[in-house]
Order: C-alpha cells, then sequence, then structure tokens
RNA sequence: GUGCUCAUAGCUUAAAGGUAAAGCUCCGUUCUGUGGAAGCGGCGAUACGGGUUCGAUUCCCGUUGAGCACCCCA
C-alpha cells in the first residue's frame, strides 16, 4: 500500500526543510507519524527541565533555524524582490525588530487580533514596554514621521525585508517567526499606486514562476462612507441576530465588518443578502475604486472582484487586496491596502499611503510544492590537495593567490591523508583537484588532475592558474 | 486560544509488555603519494516526567513539540 501523501504537502510543502521539499511528502508512516513541520531539518528534542541531565535545547515553539541548504531560498526571494522593486524606484529601509507597544495599538489597532492576541511584548530594565513587531507598517511610517519624508520627494517608496513576530498556534504556514517583504508608497492618493503594488507582487510572483494564485480587490470606503455602511449592516444583521452563528454575534459588536467573510453557511446566506460596501461607497471612493479596476483592467492583471474581503487590520481604507493561492488550501501569500489616516494617527500630517506585505515562508512553499528550482551556487571547481609539512603551509599561501585570482577553491586543511581529501574532492564536484605535495613543493611544482579521466600533469606553480582557467573552460 | 491526531538514530523506515533492527548520511579503516566501487568497523534513538507492571520504548496520565480543523493571518 502507498503511503498516502500528507494532505498538506501539496499545498503547503514543508518549508524549507533540507533535503526535503520532497522527502518531507513522505512523512507521516503508516502509523500515521506525523514529522515536524518546521522548516529546519534536523533538530533537537525537547528540553527536560526537570532534570537537568537530559536537557536538550531546541528552537522556541514556532520558529526554526534556516540551515545551510535553505539559504538559497530565501536569497532566491528577496534577490527577485529587490531587484524589481529598486528597478521600481523604491529604496530600502530597515527598522528596529522592537518598537514601542503604542505604535502597533495605536497603528494596527487595539481591537484586532494581531493586537489582542499575537503580541511578543516585554518590558526592559528601565521600564520601557517593547514588542517585537508584528508587521511592517506603523514602524515605516513611523520613520516617515521621524525622519520627516514629507520633505522628501512624493510619493516616497520603500521596501523592507525582515523578521515578523506573532504569537500564534504555530501550523504548518504560520509561524511565530517568520518573514516578510514588504512595500509601502506613501504620500500619494493616486490609484495608480495601488495597482504598482499589485502590480509588482505579481511580477515577483511570476518572476518566481508561481503559478495558480489569483488577486482579490475590494474597497472598503473611507471613515465616512464607512461609517454610513456600518450603520446600514448593524441594522440588517440586529434584525436577523438569531440566525447568526455564535461568533458572528460576538462580531456584530466588536467588528460589523467581519460578518461578511464569516465561512458558516447560515451566515454566508445572510451575508449574500447583506448590503455590499460598494454599493455605499462615497464619490470619491467610488471614483478611486472604479480607477483602481481599470487601471488593473488595462495591465491585464486579473483580479476578482470580491465584496465581502474585508482586512483585519484596522487602519485599511479604501482600496483593500490579497493574494491568495488558487488550491483548495486559499493560502494568503501576500496581502495590503490603503491607509489614509494612518500618518495622521501616528502624529503626522495627513497623508495617503498604500502597503503590501507579503510572506517569505509561504512563498518558499510554494517554490517547494510546485517543484520550482532554485539556481544553486556554482560548488568549487578547484579543489587543493595538499601532502606533508611543508605542502601544507605552502597550499594555504596557494589557496589564498587562486582566490585573489578570482577561483573559487575548496579545501580540507585539517585532513592529512591523500585518499580522504581526495575522497572529499570527489564530493565536493570539483572538476580539478590540485595536488602539492612535499616533492611539488621543494621542486615548485603542481599537479594538476582532472578529477572525471584521472589525467594528471604536473605543472610549474607559476603556471597553476594560467592552466587551471584552460582547463575549466573545456 | 479550542478540538482531534501523532512522537523510534542526523534522515528514511522496522520490531516488540522481556537486551530495539536496518538502509542512507557521517567518521575511520582495508590502501600513511591518489577519489568514485567493495568489504570491515565506529558514532548514534524509543521526546520529557510520572503511573500500572516482576519488567514499559509498547498500556494510562501529564508536559513539550509537531500535523490538521476552527480562529485569525504572511
Amino acid at each position: 500500500m502507498s503511503r498516502p501523501k500528507k494532505k498538506t504537502m501539496t499545498r503547503l510543502p514543508r518549508s524549507p526543510r533540507g533535503k526535503a521539499g520532497g522527502k518531507a511528502g513522505k512523512a507521516g508512516g503508516k502509523a500515521g507519524r506525523q514529522r515536524r513541520a518546521s522548516p529546519q531539518a534536523g533538530r533537537q528534542r525537547p528540553a527536560s527541565r526537570q532534570t537537568g541531565r537530559k536537557v536538550k535545547f531546541q528552537v522556541p515553539k514556532g520558529t526554526f533555524d534556516i540551515l545551510p541548504n535553505e539559504q538559497n531560498y530565501y536569497e532566491r526571494v528577496s534577490g527577485v524582490t529587490k531587484q524589481l522593486v529598486s528597478a521600481y524606484g523604491f529604496l530600502p529601509i530597515n527598522t528596529p525588530i522592537f518598537e514601542d507597544v503604542q505604535l502597533f495599538e495605536k497603528g494596527t489597532g487595539a481591537t484586532t487580533d494581531v493586537i489582542q492576541k499575537e503580541m511578543y511584548t516585554f518590558k526592559t530594565k528601565g521600564g520601557d514596554y517593547f514588542v517585537l513587531r508584528p508587521e511592517f507598517t506603523p514602524s515605516i511610517v513611523r520613520a516617515y514621521i521621524e525622519h520627516g519624508m514629507k520633505s522628501w520627494p512624493q510619493p516616497v517608496k520603500l521596501y523592507s525585508i525582515g523578521p515578523i513576530f506573532r504569537h500564534e498556534k504555530p501550523q504548518a504556514g504560520r509561524f511565530r517567526q517568520f518573514h516578510q517583504f514588504n512595500l509601502e508608497i506613501i504620500g500619494e492618493a493616486s490609484p495608480i499606486n495601488d495597482v504598482l503594488l499589485i502590480q509588482l507582487v505579481t511580477l515577483i510572483f511570476k518572476k518566481l514562476g508561481i503559478k495558480g494564485f489569483n488577486i482579490q480587490v475590494n474597497s472598503i470606503g473611507c471613515s465616512d462612507c464607512r461609517s454610513d455602511y456600518k450603520k446600514l449592516l448593524i441594522d440588517y444583521y440586529r434584525k436577523q441576530r438569531r440566525k447568526l452563528c455564535r461568533h458572528c454575534r460576538e462580531r456584530l459588536k466588536l467588528n460589523p465588518l467581519r460578518l461578511l467573510d464569516c465561512k458558516e453557511e447560515k451566515c454566508r446566506q445572510l451575508a449574500n443578502n447583506a448590503p455590499q460596501v460598494i454599493d455605499y461607497l462615497c464619490e470619491e471612493c467610488h471614483n478611486h475604486f472604479k480607477e483602481v479596476l481599470e487601471t488593473l483592467d488595462e495591465l491585464d492583471i486579473p483580479y476578482l472582484l470580491n465584496p465581502y474581503l474585508v482586512r483585519g487590520l484596522d487602519y485599511y481604507t479604501r482600496t483593500v487586496f490579497e493574494f491568495r493561492l488558487e488550491d483548495d488550501s486559499l493560502l494568503e501569500l501576500a496581502g495590503g491596502g490603503r491607509y489614509d489616516r494612518l500618518i495622521e494617527l501616528l502624529g503626522g500630517k495627513p497623508t495617503p499611503a498604500v502597503g503590501v506585505a507579503a510572506g517569505i515562508e509561504r512563498i518558499i512553499s510554494v517554490l517547494k510544492s510546485q517543484d520550482i528550482k532554485i539556481p544553486r551556487e556554482v560548488p568549487p571547481r578547484i579543489f587543493l590537495v595538499h601532502l606533508g609539512e611543508l605542502g601544507r603551509k605552502r597550499s594555504l599561501k596557494l589557496f589564498e593567490e587562486l582566490r585573489n585570482k578570482g577561483l573559487k577553491v575548496a579545501e580540507t586543511l585539517s585532513k592529512t591523508s591523500i585518499k580522504s581529501q581526495l575522497k572529499a574532492a570527489d564530493k565536493s564536484g570539483a572538476k580539478i583537484a590540485l595536488i602539492l605535495g612535499q616533492k611539488e613543493a621543494l621542486e615548485n611544482n603542481i599537479i594538476i588532475r582532472d578529477m572525471k579521466s584521472g589525467v594528471q600533469e604536473t605543472v610549474s606553480i607559476e603556471r597553476v592558474v594560467s592552466g587551471v582557467k584552460k582547463r575549466l573552460k573545456k
């Protein structure tokens, strides 16, 4: 009987785990055993804090090590992102990974889940109350205000790539420390900016080779039209309160907009007949949204208008959008929207802005499940083998000379036997080995060995660089 | 945070209420100036704590961690 592939594998293949994308699919043996999902390859066993003897340290829950053989995925995603967004005039910015708690309580919104349930907060010895950033935007806005970027040419286009922290229950595709790339366009109200961000994320995904994702857009209006709409919505739902699920009755009090994307069948039916935001947009919001959609059409970017799309952060106004996988996981890869009031809210002058964030681990999991190969760094082509004390000393010097000439060389200086060194050379995939022994060192010669054919030639040490280069070209 | 499922070496798997087995990897060696093959050997595990039992890695409970669903989100 063949082992059933884990359901998640097709949609959320192990993130980074080393050899693994493929292998991980086998997890869950016949006993249904589950393997750890986090990205890293090996990991330590859980710690016993009592005994003090068998203590083994492990990564904190929901976090993971990114081992060497995973790095190329991260480099690929951030590389493609940097390349594309800088071509579109985005400038890099780094902000601290922790900030004053109030920045997020105010910015992200005190009623949001992110703030209510998921913050990593800590008090410092000095009495400061900080939080590991649960998202980028408030930090970027803080920096915009703090450094007077309003006097830079507008709009200010900024990008960041880095870790984000949310104290959530981990699941596949959901971690407590993960990475995002984040784009913000601050200082200009034009809908072209909303579209630019959607386009950039699309371009990045396409360049990475990701298939099968869709873009959903909606407008939730400005505070004016939304508050009118909210009243209507609350009226509508109040009348049918009994038909709502338990959660939705809570939502009705706290965050009525969220009623719209409840997944309960009953609630969905109610939502279908509920008033839709886009029908109640004020004229300006309506025009803004219309132009967003028209521009998307003009650019041939396919999108789904989802009138029930509501995002979880308080600061959004007008345009909101999401990138999701089209399989049944519906995994959200990126999300964003306009936040025209946030700068003001955080103490700046009223300034329009729009932003987007994408989850790097989720993107990587898609790269793996879609079997998209990442170009690997080429291994060293040359392996330096030494023999005897003199050979060893000289080889270190030679190593630097070769490196200096732009050749990528590998070695195992710690090994002494020629056998184990050639074995290592073989494993490294090197095309040629340079053998520097006692005899060669004394005669100022070196042996060039073709690893494939085994053919060797002794050349004078001065000619080693040209000899190597000649052979590498073949 | 709630519910369900799960946990054997670095990886992939096996067995069993009575000393836990193998393949891959790694290291060494046969072969101290020549790798890839082969042989031999070595390292290395029942996540942690407790209970039942003559005996638990196996059964039970708790903890930790993971997977799934919900919640929410990147």
